[in-house]
DNA sequence: CCTCATCATGGAAGCGCTTGCACTATATTA
DNA sequence: TAATATAGTGCAAGCGCTTCCATGATGAGG
């Protein structure tokens, strides 16, 4: 037989330190004064056993768990293309370890896995917050609303545009997307063409009105046959509409960086001698692209500690009023762009 | 002020139905007879008020948490080129909830977050059991033996080898390989060379170990010249030194295939023509690719029903003796190995 | 040396649920 | 109908911790 090693309570923690489960509680949660004699035996003891205070019988106590979730709703296929939620997962992480709570994550593919799911994660005792990954995919979110209508302290990355009392945390696509333009129209272009996924996300609105706003600052008119909808390898007329049009310059997901780069190539088109390129996410394929492909960039790290911090004070102090963070974007040159220094490197300004 | 709901307690829900909080609690866990009035009754004010158990209260007093852990022991970017993790965090999900489980993720990207995030995961009433993405990427893996020894309810995803008493799920490499190597003997190839990133996972002994078995049984020997290990595209000698021996068949990790594919185009040789491709791991990236690659599939879904089962099983009755199981793998038959039909499918026998 | 403020400590009451035990209502059989 | 088995229910004792409150120890000021 293996030795089991004996599950000790806090009681025999307090009565091997000789004091009171009370004292050895204090100590543990760092309660009491630091010089005296009981601090260092319990201490000793705890290092001695290894011994960590039960988590239902602590959570139940002090109503608090000591835990984050994070709700990533999407299935796996859909965050492989977009990886930049795996990264968000890993500041998040990092982010809740330096307030000593730890980060679940959950996720939640399917509308019946969001049945199953979301009743057992607002329970009561389980997390004391929740971070979402939400509304940069679809300007309205019933999913965010039903946590919200939970009462579970909630912050959302990405702005829900119909929730204005959820808080979130959101990047600046609408002047990150103006500078991407500005920076286009600096190196001589004229002809700028932008590529949509779909407008229904509101990122996307954001940044088709930075798109428009650069040029008109300009005094360039926006020719509506620049703006494609739709994916590039799809036989979406309006991307076909677009490249007739003969653009000097295209700003695009990132993630469609592959298939349009193919369909130039196709076209015998250089990148960017003839055709320059920017991509809206700062993805790992944007450096594997040939040329590398310039970007806008999210302070991914900066946001996750954002979020984290927020989620602490609405825990804290409720969610009244709801904060509203926006951080702007960074733009990275490489190569797909023209730009002359591969060293140069120009942010946005604070939105 | 926002009409924040009122938090009931068992308590409050037993005086509503006109019953005691024990009836009502066993009517919440199914614990009674289907046929009764108070049941009904305690149904229906749970379904109108939305009642969900403290979890802490609920795991305090029955000693489990009815939440799993999923342990993914590496940085974001590495679960990148290795998605499947992804989707058997998906797989895992789905099968804890058949069992009204909840899985919670955790991701562990450093030695730091280990020491962390561990003690956390093993305190007792916070998770019931725990899996490990483990020994695939090293054959000894302190990791696991860290966590063995913590007592904590625990399967591996992969063999650790140097662990017997650890409980895992693994995939049958060797045969997969062997079955891969008869495969494209039968195609008529002779010359096949075997790609591996390391031959320190067990995992790649075990392809290397069937690749040979496969070459042997025909009485063909193994020239060490076609066993290449480490990257295509870094400055392997090993991999140039194979490609010279001209062979007319690759076995290789599928992540390495685009690598793999611009290095054959340089060289002017035709897939599946001059040489045929099979790939080690039915990721996504297999379909993309040009050609589409043979592979070999683990069959994910089933793998992570059994982690589960064999997780609960464990939970309920200890993790002796520890259980082994070995799963068979498919090939996947696409165009990059030269055979005929596309429909064409051909499975490994039971390992 | 004594009084009063200050701080560390212990006692004990919960946190909200589950479950063993004892008991009562109902069903079964003679 | 009485005797017995069976299912349904309630009481109350925890689960292992935190924290309010009261008490004892300690040190400062008179």
């Amino acid at each position: 037989m293996p030795d089991i090693p004996h599950d000790l309570t806090l009681e025999d923690i307090a009565r091997m330190a000789g004091v009171s489960p009370a004292t050895a509680s204090r100590v543990i949660n760092n309660r009491v004064g630091l010089r005296s004699k009981a601090r260092e035996r319990v201490l000793e003891v705890v290092a001695e056993t290894g011994f960590q205070p039960h988590a239902a019988a602590r959570s139940l106590a002090s109503q608090r768990s000591y835990v984050m979730g994070l709700l990533i709703p999407a299935p796996a296929s859909t965050i492989l293309t977009h990886p930049n939620v795996l990264q968000l997962a890993e500041v998040i992480t990092q982010a809740c370890q330096e307030h000593e709570y730890l980060l679940s994550l959950f996720l939640m593919g399917s509308d019946a896995d969001e049945r199953r799911i979301l009743p057992k994660i607002t329970r009561k005792g389980f997390i004391d917050g929740l971070i979402v990954r939400g509304a940069d995919d679809r300007s309205s979110d019933p999913l965010l609303a039903t946590l919200s209508a939970t009462g579970m302290p909630l912050v959302s990355l990405g702005r829900p545009t119909d929730l204005p009392h959820v808080s979130y945390v959101a990047a600046d696509n609408m002047t990150a997307a103006y500078h991407a333009v500005a920076h286009l129209l600096n190196l001589g272009r004229r002809r700028i063409g932008l590529l949509v996924g779909s407008l229904e996300p509101y990122a996307s609105q954001e940044r088709l009105a930075g798109y428009r706003k650069g040029l008109a600052e300009r005094g360039l008119p926006v020719d509506e046959q620049f703006i494609a909808v739709g994916g590039m390898s799809e036989s979406s007329g309006a991307a076909q509409r677009l490249l007739q049009q003969r653009p000097d310059a295209l700003f695009m997901p990132t993630r469609m960086a592959p298939d349009v780069l193919s369909v130039l190539h196709a076209a015998r088109l250089r990148v960017p001698d003839d055709i320059a390129l920017v991509g809206f996410d700062d993805l790992p394929l944007a450096q594997q692209t040939d040329p590398p492909l310039t970007t806008v960039r999210q302070p991914m790290a900066a946001m996750g500690k954002q979020l984290v911090g927020m989620l602490l004070d609405i825990v804290a102090h409720g969610a009244h009023p709801p904060r509203h963070v926006v951080f702007a974007q960074e733009l990275v040159i490489r190569q797909s762009c023209g730009a002359l220094s591969l060293d140069d490197r120009w942010r946005t300004a604070a939105g």
